[in-house]
DNA sequence: GGGTCATGTATACACTGTATACATGATGGC
DNA sequence: GCCATCATGTATACAGTGTATACATGACCC
């Protein structure tokens, strides 16, 4: 255990506070409670707590994004594009609070389609898209704008976590998680006959 | 102008805030002032402000979701099902506060997938679910649950909507609804070639 | 005419983020 | 050794929030 400067040991309790309770649960008072200081003196670390909060987040998706690309390492580019739908499921169902903090709420500087990820600022964004290039190019899937199927993929994974995330299934994780798996392979084969 | 009553004139209040400026703007002081009553006065009609917010809410949704189903009159089943993707993402586009009231807030009485759909207690979902039942009898989709299927439909648009309103898009309306459509269809056909 | 009840007000409390002013202790230059 | 500087903390205060509680007022009915 290692000596914590106090900037860590800020995120490290309101960490633990967003992790159990949510964003809502991690005010001034109750970090500095747990820190053992006085909520003003987080603001000689933080402007604000906004700020402390997408620092927080940002940590955190920071920490799973690298698992991201160590499961891109099938051949074959239909494994690996299913391979690549459940880590965003797995961060959602692990991390339910963190997600909808780094997924569903507004900010300034997140990134924007189709500049930023174009100009491949997004590293997660890029694995996926890069499988779906090569799948193209091996005529597995159909000729189409890569970046757009990749969003299209991406939209789709993200409106049922935002839907089960909502509360708009019963199904317990296990169940959503087949639900999941089996629309996503709906989205490959499409609907129609 | 009919005259109104005061739980009229309270809703009416809270609704153009609502519209206006979001949730965060409907402040019980707030919405007393625009009535020119004291903020406790609420309370004679309302439990309290998660109450008031989602009677507003459900009113607005209700008020549009008859023309939901005016939409589903084309013969072709697949035309259906295409006129039937754009209410949702008007709602959204017209109403993005309420949008994201209604569908991304987490409400222990919304309906849950599947029972709640089984029951056919969602009119809106009922729609959808008419055509792909129908697709499927006549050849036009695959044979598949057909209520997993409207869902995974509806996801789709979710997801596309929730990433737009979370600031993930730089497109203008009149493109994103391009996009909208353009993923849509490919969620018909298929990724796969 | 007087009780009842719906509807309003006034006040107060606990909670929030954070601006401002002040304290304290470590560090570096002379 | 001494003193200024500065990073880091505290204490206090303010404006905002939802809402509990107590009281006022006027319409209605018997």
């Amino acid at each position: 255990m290692t000596r914590l400067t106090t900037p860590e040991k800020i995120l490290k309790a309101a960490h633990a506070l967003f992790e159990r309770e949510g964003a809502d649960a991690v005010t001034m008072r109750r970090v500095a409670d747990a820190v053992g200081i006085t909520p003003m003196a987080i603001y000689r670390h933080f402007p604000n707590r906004d700020a402390l909060l997408k620092k927080l987040s940002d940590d955190s998706f920071q920490s799973v994004a690298h698992e991201w690309k160590s499961r891109a390492r099938s051949r074959d580019v239909l494994k690996r594009l299913n391979a690549l739908m459940e880590p965003y499921l797995d961060y959602a169902l692990t991390h339910p609070h963190l997600f909808d903090h780094a997924f569903s709420v507004r900010r300034d500087d997140a990134r924007r389609y189709p500049e930023d990820f174009h100009a491949r600022l997004s590293p997660t964004f890029n694995v996926a898209l890069d499988a779906v290039i090569e799948g193209m190019a091996q005529g597995l899937l159909k000729q189409d704008d890569p970046h757009d199927v990749t969003m299209t993929i991406w939209a789709h994974q993200h409106g049922l976590i935002a839907l089960y995330r909502a509360g708009r299934f019963s199904y317990d994780e296990a169940q959503f998680r087949a639900f999941y798996l089996q629309s996503l392979r709906r989205l490959l084969d499409g609907i129609k006959a």
